[in-house]
DNA sequence: AAAGTCCCCAACCGCCACTTC
DNA sequence: AGAAGTGGCGGTTGGGGACTT
C-alpha cells in the first residue's frame, strides 16, 4: 500500500515552533496526554500535524530532556553502543536517560562521527581505517608475494610512504595468512552468534566482515579493516598524520590493535593485551544478561577509560590511558583514542536490554 | 563592516512495522 | 487476507548563528 499521509497537507504550518505553539502544546498534553497524535493538533487547535507535535515533544518539550553539552561517560556510552546498535539511535538513546535519538544522532554525526574519522577509526565499523593507501587492493594482489622490499617495489612507494606503514603491510600479510584459518573459525563463530541475536532479538548486530578478497582481516577477530569510499579529506589527513610520524608503528601478531598516544598528542598503533572497555552501565547490563560464558576466552576486562578517578574506582589498566576532565575537541580525540580499546566487543552477550 | 563560508541542530521526509477493521 | 491508519525510526535538509576573509 502507499505511503498514508500523516495529515490533511493543506493549510497546516511547518517550520520552526513559536513559543505559543509549545504552550498550546505542553498545555494539551499536561491536561490530556497526548493520546493520538492525529487528533491532537485539532484538539489542541494547533496548524501543525500530529507528527510534527509529537516530534517537538519527543525532542524538545518532554519535561524529563536533559540539556546541554555530553559528558563524557555519555559520550563513552554512545560510542560502546553505537558499536555494539549501529546506528539504532533510538535503542542509544534508551540507554542514556534524558537524551533524545535525535540529539544523540546529531551528537555523533557532528562531533564523535569527526573525531572518529580524524583518529583513523571507521565510525561504522569502528575498526582502525588500515585502508589509507587503499592496503586491501595491494595487499590482495601480493598475497604470494609478501616481502617488504617485492611489496614495496610493486608499490612504488617506497619513497613516499612510511617505511613503518610498509611493514605493518607486510606484517598484516604474512598474519593474515599464517591465521587464515583461524579467522574463518572466528568468521563462524560471530556468524553464529550474529544469527542468535538477530533471531532472538529482531536486531542486526555489527556485521564483522569475513575474510574476504576485499578485506584485509586482521589477527583478531573483531577487529577488521575495510576500504572506505568516501571522507577523502579526513583520510588525507591521517595520510599525512601517518607519513610525519615516522615511529610510530609496532604491529604484534596475535594482539588486538589499540591506539596509543604519545608525547606530541598522535595516536600511536601500539599493542596492548587488555581488551574492550565498557563503562559501568553497560557492564552491568552484561552483567545482569549473564550470557557471557565463563569458559570463552574471549572475557574481556571492564575499565572505564572514560571515567574520571571520582566517578568509576576502576582505572584504565595501562598507564598510556588518561584520564579527563578537561572539555575542549582536541582533549576529546586524546580521551577517544583510547576508546579504541574498546573495539573488541565479546561475541557473547544478550543484547536484549538495548531494544 | 560586509560578504562568504562553515557548522550545528531542529525539523522534515519517507519508509517500515504494527494495529485495527 | 489485505487495505487503511498510526506511531516510530533513521536519513537528510536548510535556517541561522559563528567564524573567517
Amino acid at each position: 500500500m502507499g505511503r498514508a499521509p500523516c495529515c490533511e497537507k493543506n493549510g497546516l504550518k511547518k517550520g520552526p515552533w513559536t513559543p505559543e505553539e509549545d504552550q498550546k502544546l505542553l498545555d494539551y498534553i499536561k491536561k490530556h496526554g497526548h493520546g493520538s497524535w492525529r487528533t491532537l493538533p485539532k484538539n489542541a487547535d494547533l496548524q501543525r500535524c500530529g507528527k510534527s507535535c509529537r516530534l517537538r515533544w519527543t525532542n524538545y518539550l518532554r519535561p524529563d530532556i536533559k540539556r546541554g553539552r555530553f559528558s563524557f561517560e555519555e559520550e563513552e556510552t554512545i560510542i560502546q553502543l553505537h558499536s555494539i546498535l549501529g546506528n539504532k539511535w533510538s535503542a542509544i538513546a534508551a540507554r542514556l536517560p534524558g537524551r533524545t535519538d535525535n540529539e544523540i544522532k546529531n551528537y555523533w554525526n557532528t562531533h564523535i562521527r569527526k573525531r572518529l574519522l580524524r583518529m583513523g577509526i571507521d565510525p561504522v565499523t569502528h575498526s582502525p581505517r588500515l585502508d589509507l593507501l587503499d592496503l586491501s587492493s595491494v595487499l590482495n594482489s601480493t598475497l604470494c608475494n609478501s616481502s617488504q622490499s617485492n611489496f614495496s617495489r610493486l608499490l612504488g612507494i617506497q619513497h613516499v610512504v612510511n617505511p613503518e606503514i610498509l611493514r605493518l603491510a607486510t606484517s598484516l600479510l604474512s598474519s593474515q595468512r599464517a591465521n587464515q584459518e583461524c579467522i574463518r573459525q572466528n568468521h563462524q563463530e560471530n556468524q553464529l552468534y550474529n544469527s542468535q541475536v538477530h533471531d532472538q532479538f529482531g536486531v542486526q548486530p555489527v556485521q564483522l566482515q569475513p575474510p574476504s578478497q576485499e578485506n584485509v582481516t586482521c589477527t583478531t577477530p573483531s577487529i577488521h579493516c575495510t576500504p572506505f569510499l568516501d571522507d577523502a579529506q579526513l583520510m588525507q589527513a591521517n595520510v599525512e598524520q601517518f607519513q610525519t610520524s615516522p615511529t610510530s608503528f609496532s604491529y604484534q601478531n596475535t594482539e588486538p590493535i589499540v591506539w596509543e598516544q604519545n608525547a606530541e598528542g598522535i595516536e600511536d598503533y601500539a599493542p596492548q593485551l587488555d581488551y574492550g572497555y565498557f563503562n559501568q552501565s553497560i557492564v552491568d547490563l552484561l552483567n545482569e544478561n549473564q550470557n557471557i560464558d565463563s569458559n570463552d576466552n574471549q572475557n574481556f576486562s571492564v575499565p572505564s577509560v572514560l571515567s574520571t578517578p571520582s566517578s568509576s574506582p576502576i582505572t584504565p589498566l595501562n598507564s598510556s590511558s588518561t584520564y579527563f576532565n578537561s572539555s575542549t575537541e582536541d582533549e576529546r580525540d586524546s580521551y577517544c583514542s583510547n576508546m579504541l580499546k574498546f573495539y573488541e566487543i565479546p561475541r557473547t552477550f544478550n543484547v536484549n536490554g538495548y531494544m
